[in-house]
RNA sequence: UCCUCGGUAGCUCAAUGGUAGAGCAUUCGGCUGUUAACCGAAGGGUUGUAGGUUCGAAUCCUACCCGAGGAGCCA
């Protein structure tokens, strides 16, 4: 058992780091989340960021001045505690605080969210408040290692991060989905899509992402949509579209890797049925577009051949499976302009959409980029699309063309999968919603 | 934009044409091991807004506002 030297300052720890100091003498900084009493005992439940822990003290335990406060102490109220950390089998983390002085550093009157339960309306309306709940800093926490699972295995594949711009001069795709804003004396629009900054980018580079904001004036209301959200979009030149489904492939088993073992204990707090997530391995089916119709068809689905799916269509073709599908081969006039033209159909395309299983849907978008300028042009006419905005994309066919591929995947889709989310709300601190733009 | 559901105390809900209630939160009191602690008491209401029907409306009708889920579109 360490003892603090007297003289020396007692240690700050965080409470994860608690269990390593058992019959320490520490200093905890938090915000007290529950506060029970028995008269002569009283218990407080901290938070600090890391965790939660049980501090305890009897009445002879602390001065009588600090036992008044922390018997007046409110939901939220900030506060030092000072005392050693004790084993205790009853605890959920098994230590809790034996406290010996109390410091409120800001006392927090009439909290808003009790621990209760409340409605989407309201916790969306405090969710500047609601991020401090143990799950919304799982699943924050979960989002995270998300994103560094992307970045180390782009980095590991030899892909370079390469930032795209959020301000576009005018439609990737069309202009009906795209937020308008000034530009000096011009107009601009917020990047719905990097992908075409990465296809030049690659050309530069060879393997490329980027990993950023992507903004959709879509009026789409729905468990899996956000005006904002965050997409990493990797460009491969020479790649085909086999190769890029093999690479989302093994992107999403070594993500859902990183979460099963970097963030066991989050999984736990938000109860997520992990055993969906160890059947995560590869490999995942590949359904050509018209198996997947006549799946459809099977199943007694009226669906036209040449029809996106929608999404009933999607849940019912991944719900045949355990892990997420891919789609391939979609027919070219429901996908974008660059789409490479299937050399064995020519009504259809290089295109790869992936569906996440339990229902998620669409987590992916992709496939191989037209490299004929000649062809590029007459799409681009095809679509209504003005050419003059896509020179200096043209020149990427102009100057040493080659077949290139690449895909676009929703960070929050795919948090709202791994974690078993029923709405990506809680997929990102301050969700951007049709009619919701506050806090 | 369309379809469906909802709006009652600070929060979550009950009251289906006849005196607006409960739990939690808040305040006060009790309790030496609580785990959303427990026990007792108190305060707390223009039933989303505006009309209408009725002896009487939270409840029925009309319009509007706000929210939720879904469709389309998308990641």
């Amino acid at each position: 058992m360490s003892v603090t030297p007297p003289g020396t300052a007692t240690p700050w720890i965080r409470i994860v780091e608690a269990p390593k100091h058992v019959g320490e003498i520490v200093e905890l900084r938090g915000w007290v989340t529950h506060r029970r009493s028995s008269g002569k005992v009283q218990f407080l439940v901290l938070r600090d960021g890391s965790g939660t822990l049980q501090a305890v003290a009897g009445v002879k335990d602390i001065s009588p001045e600090q036992w008044e406060a922390s018997a007046a102490i409110t939901q939220e109220s900030a506060v030092i505690l000072r005392g050693m950390i004790k084993a205790d089998t009853r605890q959920a983390g098994g230590v809790e605080l034996g406290m010996q002085s109390l410091e409120v550093v800001s006392a927090a009157p009439d909290y808003p969210i009790t621990p209760k339960e409340h409605g989407v309306d309201y916790l969306m309306d405090h969710r500047h408040l609601w991020l401090r709940a143990s799950r919304q800093q799982s699943i924050l926490r979960i989002r995270a290692e998300i994103i560094s699972a992307f970045r180390d295995f782009m980095n590991q594949e030899g892909f370079l991060l390469v930032d795209a711009p959020i301000f576009t001069p005018s439609a990737c795709e069309g202009t009906s989905n795209l937020f308008e804003t000034q530009y000096f004396d011009d107009k601009a629009y917020l990047s719905q899509s990097g992908q075409l900054y990465m296809e030049a980018a690659a050309m530069a580079l060879g393997r490329v992402y980027c990993l950023g904001p992507a903004f959709r004036a879509e009026k789409s209301k729905t468990r899996r949509h956000l005006i904002e959200f965050w997409m990493m979009e990797p460009e491969w030149a020479f790649a085909t579209l086999q190769d890029v489904i093999a690479l989302e492939e093994k992107l999403l088993i070594y993500t859902v890797g990183r979460v099963l073992e970097q963030r066991a204990e989050d999984l736990k707090i938000i109860e997520r049925d992990t055993s969906k997530l160890q059947k995560v391995l590869g490999p995942f089916p590949r359904i050509h577009y018209d198996d997947a119709v006549k799946m459809l068809h099977e199943a007694g689905i009226a669906f036209e051949h040449g029809n996106d799916f929608g999404s009933p269509d999607e849940t019912e073709l991944s719900n045949r499976y355990d892990t997420p599908i891919f789609i391939t081969n979609y027919p070219a006039a429901v996908k974008a302009f660059y789409m490479e033209p299937d050399p064995n159909d020519p009504k259809l395309c290089l295109s790869c959409d992936c569906l996440a299983p339990e229902g998620y849907g669409e987590i992916i978008g992709g496939g191989q980029r037209m490299s004929s300028l000649e062809m590029l042009t007459s799409r681009i006419d095809a679509h209504g699309l003005p050419q003059s905005a896509f020179e200096w994309y043209k020149d990427l066919r102009r100057y040493g063309s080659v077949p290139h591929s690449g895909f676009g995947i929703g960070v929050e889709r795919t948090l709202a999968w791994i974690a078993g989310l029923d709405h990506v709300r809680e997929s990102i601190a301050f969700p951007r919603m049709l009619y919701r733009l506050t806090p």
